[in-house]
DNA sequence: CGTTTCTGTGTACGTTATACGCAGCACTAG
DNA sequence: CTAGTGCTGCGTATAACGTACACAGAAACG
């Protein structure tokens, strides 16, 4: 935290910590970072990622394009820490609940954040999580498993295999939302759609096992959105379940 | 398969089953469809996704740009095409060992094959899967479930599971190994690394789960590349067979 | 043989990120 | 108080991108 003259902090992780030294010689700066990192969030969430360009982003902040420049390294740095503004912090993980309760509280809260920012989910990673907020979560997801008796090691799997999970899982999700709203359709008549299009490509002597989910009628209809993904879920704590016993009888 | 002419089937799906009428009227076409996916496999496979585009692919296929067009609707098909073509056909998977020991293989041929083909995994998703060769590795993923108790819905939504963890841990690895060669080091050093940033950054007090982790050294050395893999896929594993058993119970 | 329809290609357009240079401002050294 | 210096915002310029469009020519059909 002092030490932000570190060399080794790279200088997007650096910006997102807040520790860039602004000398005050030249004129009055007449941006923030923050309002530029705003900016950028509420051009994101008003027409995706896809519309965040350094010149939108400036028209909407107030400045010309290449004003920008001045506060961030390149455009890749800006989407990081729209995306650590963004995320935001965890809520209070309590554990005392048991670590089932309290990760899948943590998952529930990290699903609906992305579920309410869709263009979080398409900014590309570019590194190990190292910004404040992304260590926030992590630490939330850590403090879930606090009272186990699993080595660190494992709960930081156990942390990242979650975070993995809810990330595609919202994903998917938001792809579907997506999709559906292209074509102006309900979510069930788009499974059915599809299932209609694997009915017609599916040749049962290619494809027998896929054919007999079909002929089940699994694509017929929808399922609540959130059932997917409560489905996933339950299988992972079962098996963290698993261990976590493991290692307490041992 | 015969319905070719079916109004149905997006654009990109009939493009990968083969199914788009040329009638022969005009001059000979000079490419085909499986060339110009080959070139553009050629192009990301040696300098990434990052390098294919149309003018290179066309180069590398020994056209003008604007030929590819004429194969081609758009750029997005190009690259589902590229997809199609290199996952390829799944190994052959028998159900016989195990459900277990089957999914097991499937999973570990997936990886390797992400991991042989990395810009696969860059490629944007682009809809539920409906291309021949991912429809045949769902079908193989199936199977291998085929001889347990689960409802069809179950086994899909295993499948899927699966083929999301296989794809994010692969992705995941081929993210570190990208960097490592960027700053052309050893996966040891990286890690070790990352682990001194983070010590840099996490105040014990603020995030005091993360903070005994760091502590624990997990971060100050590198596990096998594949170990992470195999711990998230044991996990998966045993919660899904907890499952088996119970449906096999009732 | 004309007509039709498809082929490959060149050109052109709109967007993108961002390197560079300039004019002016605010602080610091003298 | 007065240079000087290093920062500010900005306009211009560049290279690359996907692709719409128009055109010349080739092959098949009537």
């Amino acid at each position: 935290m002092e030490l932000d003259s570190g060399i080794g902090v790279p200088a997007n992780i650096a910006a997102a910590w807040g520790l860039r030294e602004r000398p005050g010689k030249g004129p009055k700066p007449g941006l923030t970072l923050d309002g530029i990192v705003a900016a950028g969030i509420r051009v994101a969430a008003a027409d995706g990622i896809g519309a965040v360009s350094m010149s939108r982003v400036a028209a909407e902040a107030g400045a010309s394009t290449m004003a920008l420049y001045r506060y961030v390294r390149a455009k890749d740095e800006l989407l990081e820490l729209m995306m650590d503004a963004a995320i935001g912090d965890p809520p209070p993980i309590a554990p005392d609940a048991g670590w089932r309760a309290a990760l899948t509280a943590w998952a529930w809260a990290c699903r609906e954040l992305y579920l309410a920012q869709p263009w979080t989910l398409r900014v590309p990673i570019s590194g190990p999580p190292a910004t404040p907020h992304q260590l926030a979560w992590m630490d939330a997801g850590l403090t879930a498993l606090a009272d186990t008796r699993l080595r660190e090691e494992e709960k930081l799997s156990i942390v990242l295999l979650f975070s993995m999970y809810v990330r595609n899982e919202a994903t998917v999700a938001v792809d579907m939302q997506a999709a559906v709203e292209a074509v102006d359709t309900s979510l069930d008549e788009a499974i059915a759609t599809y299932g209609k299009l694997l009915r017609l490509l599916v040749d049962p002597a290619r494809f027998p096992a896929l054919a007999r989910v079909i002929e089940a009628g699994v694509l017929d209809r929808a399922d609540e959105p959130y059932e997917e993904f409560v489905f996933g879920l339950e299988r992972i704590l079962d098996g963290v379940g698993l261990l976590i016993a493991q290692r307490a009888g041992s």
